[in-house]
RNA sequence: CGGGGUGUAGCGCAGACGGUAGCGCGCUUGGUUCGGGACCAAGAGGCCAGGAGUUCAAAUCUCCUCACUCCGACCA
């Protein structure tokens, strides 16, 4: 450390600049390379294995509720996607049109899917017959884009990576039924494997889907205090199969329209895990989804017994969790700052004094915390340890959470807590849409959701003074 | 889409007074090191973002374009 100048690698202190602190996390720790196209990014080993282990996680989720993967086209003729008016008005400002095939100029131009509702509706309308064919419940990864004026990686780009589920049921009340378990499946993802505490919560008639009739959220709250929407759930009622004509004769033998549902989260939750978890060193991966749950950093490895030592225990720990073992001719000190920077949950340092007291060094990332471990003890310590790592990350988020959490009666106090803090703002609100956009004019906040907890802070909207109806959590958002 | 910033080696920068390029890190090779970002030596690497001007001569001056980035607006 004698020498600052050797930081090159080195990246800003996230208190002073969040913003850049975040950019260089995401190319630092090789996350994420620019690519030639605007807005769209190249998704590194490193990067994408996060999210590969996201999909494993999540895919596993979804088929144990009975969903079913599939692969629907990249494209969207123009009449498709014209069929459902505020879908249409919603998405039609962001899509990209492909006009030309080949030499020859197309007579229906196509969209390259922002979403895949209408291809998915034009599927039901093909293959829905009957009752008994309810209900269908697909999903499918893929990528789509939305052409971004600013762009951000993982959080907003042009192209981006997610996954859509799609279903249609029977009856109105089974829809619902799905768009809540699905949300919730989410949330429990977000603050089990990906350890961040979510909001779950219905989005205002401002907020919600082009074309639902109610979208709900989870919101994550950043380590600056901003709001990320981290996955959404939709239920459109039967506004689509009717815009679209997907029908089936009922129980009753009379033609009916399905209820349908929509959700998806999207590679933006890795921008979640940098910025709700990371510090000062760098990434902090929730061991979940860690490309690397343990790194192994031989010290000093041409004495005699280390390099044998070290291999045998990446080989050992390897039937047990997702391990690295690091035999470049680096210095220590430089692995250990470099896994540091990548996140990398637990370090296990091996060096001849280790070896010749049987034992190892375990590091956490999370406080730095120094584990001399027995060499035997590793199949029990190392789990533990990765869990206690998940049980820290979760508390210091829930904890960053509470301290921006705020609630407020009057227009004075808000505008007090929005020019002062960082973090959402809880206030009653009268449900007009005035008052919601007076909000973003006057205070820069846009609302999150309106919590499934409801609390009695008032009995009055601080902006009309009418009586209020609900609670609703303000922030500012990525 | 509006406002600001930046484009010179892989990265970070200097060169701005016109005279076709330099520093640090990284990279390659060899050697010594190794418990918190090691050191020595020898190398490789550049259409100075692109285009058009001015000039005997442009990284440097003028104009245009593009890209990236930050802050707004908009949207997931």
């Amino acid at each position: 450390m004698k020498d600052n100048k050797k930081l090159v690698e080195a990246i800003t202190p996230i208190d002073q600049d969040f913003a850049q602190w975040y950019t260089d996390i995401c190319l630092k720790a090789e996350l994420v390379d620019y690519s030639s196209v605007k807005g769209c990014v190249v998704l590194r080993p490193y990067g994408y294995a996060i999210w590969e282990n996201i999909q494993k996680l999540l895919d596993a989720r979804f088929k144990a509720t009975g969903h079913e993967n599939v692969a629907m086209p990249i494209f969207i003729p123009e009449s498709l996607l014209q069929k459902e008016k505020d879908h249409v008005e919603g998405f039609a400002p962001e899509v990209a049109w492909v006009t030309m095939g080949g030499s020859e100029e197309l007579e229906d131009r196509l969209c390259v899917r922002p979403t895949s509702e209408t291809l998915f509706c034009d599927h039901f309308a093909h293959v829905l017959h009957s009752w008994r064919d309810l209900p269908m419940k697909y999903n499918q990864w893929c990528s789509v884009v939305r052409w971004e004026k600013t762009t951000r990686p993982f959080l907003r780009s042009r192209e981006f990576w997610w996954q859509e589920g799609h279903t249609i049921h029977e009856t109105a009340q089974e829809a619902q039924d799905e768009t809540l378990q699905m949300l919730n499946i989410y949330a429990d993802f977000c603050e089990q494997e990906l350890n961040i505490p979510v909001l779950k919560g219905r989005k205002t008639d401002k907020e919600k889907f082009a074309g639902a009739e109610a979208t709900y959220s989870i919101e994550a709250m950043m380590y600056d205090g901003k709001a990320l929407q981290s996955g959404t759930s939709h239920y459109f009622g039967d506004g689509f199969s009717r815009a679209f004509g997907v029908q089936f004769t009922g129980r009753d033998n009379q033609l009916q329209y399905p209820f349908q549902t929509s959700w998806g989260v999207s590679t933006r939750l890795v921008g979640a895990i940098i910025m709700t978890h990371g510090d000062d060193e760098g990434l902090i991966l929730p061991p979940a989804v860690a490309p690397y749950q343990v790194v192994i950093v031989p010290v000093a490895a041409h004495k005699p017994g280390v390099t044998e030592a070290a291999r045998e225990l990446a080989a050992r720990l390897g039937k047990f969790c997702r391990v690295k073992l690091d035999e470049s001719d680096n210095t220590p000190g430089w692995k250990f700052a470099q896994w540091e920077m990548k996140g990398v949950p637990l370090r296990l340092e091996i060096g001849p004094k280790d070896i010749e007291k049987g034992q190892c060094v375990l590091v956490r990332r999370t406080d730095r915390e120094k584990l001399f471990t027995p060499l035997e003890d590793l199949e029990q310590v190392i789990p533990a340890q990765l869990v206690e790592v998940s049980r820290q990350l979760y508390a210091r988020a829930q904890k960053n959470r509470a301290e921006r959490t705020f609630s407020a009666k009057t227009m004075d106090e808000v505008m007090e807590l929005a020019n002062t803090r960082s973090g959402y703002i809880k206030t009653m609100w009268c449900g007009d849409l005035a008052c919601e956009e007076k909000m973003k004019e006057v205070a820069g906040l846009s609302s999150r959701c309106i919590p499934f907890e409801q609390e009695v802070i008032g009995d009055v909207c601080p902006c009309c003074g009418k009586p209020a109806k609900t609670m609703v959590v303000w922030g500012k958002a990525y």
